[in-house]
DNA sequence: AAGGCATGTTACTTGCGAGTAGGATGAGGC
DNA sequence: GCCTCATCCTACTCGCAAGTAACATGCCTT
């Protein structure tokens, strides 16, 4: 285990190369200064995250994150105090993500309705990343009662403006009367769910999942709608792989891991 | 700590007999035989899955559990296993229920739409009591791959049989065309989070919140349904507490503990 | 060229909690 | 009365992973 970008370079170097590359792990050669400091710093925490979302917290120790990056586990201390750090930031660095995409799409012009399928593609988007699906895949029980607080406060606010926009477009008409604290918990539960399930290289995109979850939580799933209006609900990008109609091949789930709950 | 039900009663014993009762330990007295085992084998397995359910699996020590029993570790090692096996029923009881649900629901002369609505009722509900919620907080994460794979399999019959429904439905005329997976999974997913932020003395019924999120779910958010039919899909039971309108109090979850994901 | 700072490493300590060995206690059968 | 089995306890072991001490290396400054 040398300094990374060092000139001994094993038979596995293409390899090494090749896992710095996906883990994005910066140890190779550089020029700023701090800049470079807090590149290292979000490398091991995304790596971090990775390997927690692929693992459970629990059963990453430091020395899997370490051997991701190619250094060793005093090396991860030299850039984060301890492994509760490490877990605190990743989940609070999704969740505001999650709260600046709701910043960047509200209040500017558009109708709620709008609005509302701006933030849920968002928010969907976010929870199939790194971070993001840290914050549904890991929460927050292995923290201390302190930083759950932090976290907390920083959810109540995700969650004050789902509401928001719920009740600004019960009041415009365009969204249905209902109780905006149960119909921001249902939207934001199945729209989590995704990053429960979700993996890449699996047959289905984010984007397409994303689309038609949206248009189920808006439409229902019943066939009351006669289809009035024409709010354009459905994913109306590129449709990569199938996504239309029932392609339900076998019995597996789009990951091809397991069935719903979990 | 004596065996339970003898005579040497501290001052505490009240508050002893009421938490025996309160995790239905049957420590005590009894007459059977063998019964009386898997009684107390139920116990360790019900008071594990509550002592996980609300500080986690990884937070909870084998030494927890027997306290909350009033009896010593290794007492716990003579109905399990180990701690793994613990979990591995925790959860196989909750997704065997979910799966009974189904099946006392489905192919009994009903339409696919109520039965997809009474399978849905029955899984809000169970997802809220001690070991349906297990499936959903603690998950399978610390679990080995062998029993993972047990696990999922059931999962795959539950969610099978979602699909089916929605598919009849779709076939039936009362469900919109939808992709059955995703529309599966996107239930599965509303209803699930249910589990997550659910907990008792919350203002709200367990009943109530299902009622409201079933209704999200089958008429949607959006206000394109003009309400032809006349499905009942509203709750049709005692509306205890406030349910219906926006009864938006504060900002406060129906937990009054954290906003959305998680 | 020399000292200081940033960055990493090897080699250790340490505590927590899962799991176990072996013994006590009592109920029931013979 | 004695033996056996079921049940539960006291008192341990032990491994894993978090965290730390102390040292190595090289760049950058002056």
């Amino acid at each position: 285990m040398q300094r990374l970008g060092e000139e001994r370079v094993p038979e596995r170097s293409v390899d090494a190369m090749q896992e710095s590359l996906d883990s994005q792990s910066p140890w190779k050669a550089s020029s700023d200064r701090q800049t470079e400091r807090e590149a290292k710093r979000v490398a091991v925490l995304r790596t971090a995250a990775r390997a927690f979302n692929e693992m459970g917290y629990h059963n990453t120790s430091l020395d899997d994150i370490a051997r991701r990056l190619n250094v060793t586990k005093p090396t991860i201390y030299y850039y984060v105090r301890n492994k509760e750090e490490i877990l605190f930031e990743c989940v609070r660095i999704g969740l505001e993500m999650l709260d600046e995409a709701s910043n960047d799409v509200i209040g500017h012009g558009g109708s709620a309705y709008e609005e509302l399928i701006a933030v849920m593609r968002k928010y969907a988007e976010i929870v199939t990343m790194d971070f993001g699906m840290c914050v549904i895949r890991v929460g927050e029980e292995p923290l201390t009662e302190e930083s759950r607080r932090t976290l907390r406060s920083l959810k109540r606010s995700i969650d004050r403006k789902f509401r928001r926009l719920i009740e600004r477009g019960i009041a415009e008409g365009c969204i249905a009367p209902c109780d905006p604290k149960i119909a921001a918990f249902t939207v934001a539960g199945a729209l989590s769910w995704i990053g429960r399930w979700y993996q890449p290289n699996g047959g289905l995109s984010a984007h397409d999942i994303a689309a038609q979850c949206i248009d189920l939580l808006m439409n229902g799933l019943g066939k009351t709608r006669t289809s009035g209006e024409d709010h354009d609900t459905r994913s109306q990008g590129q449709p990569s792989g199938q996504s239309g109609g029932q392609t339900d091949r076998h019995q597996n789930g789009p990951s091809g891991a397991g069935g719903p709950s979990s």
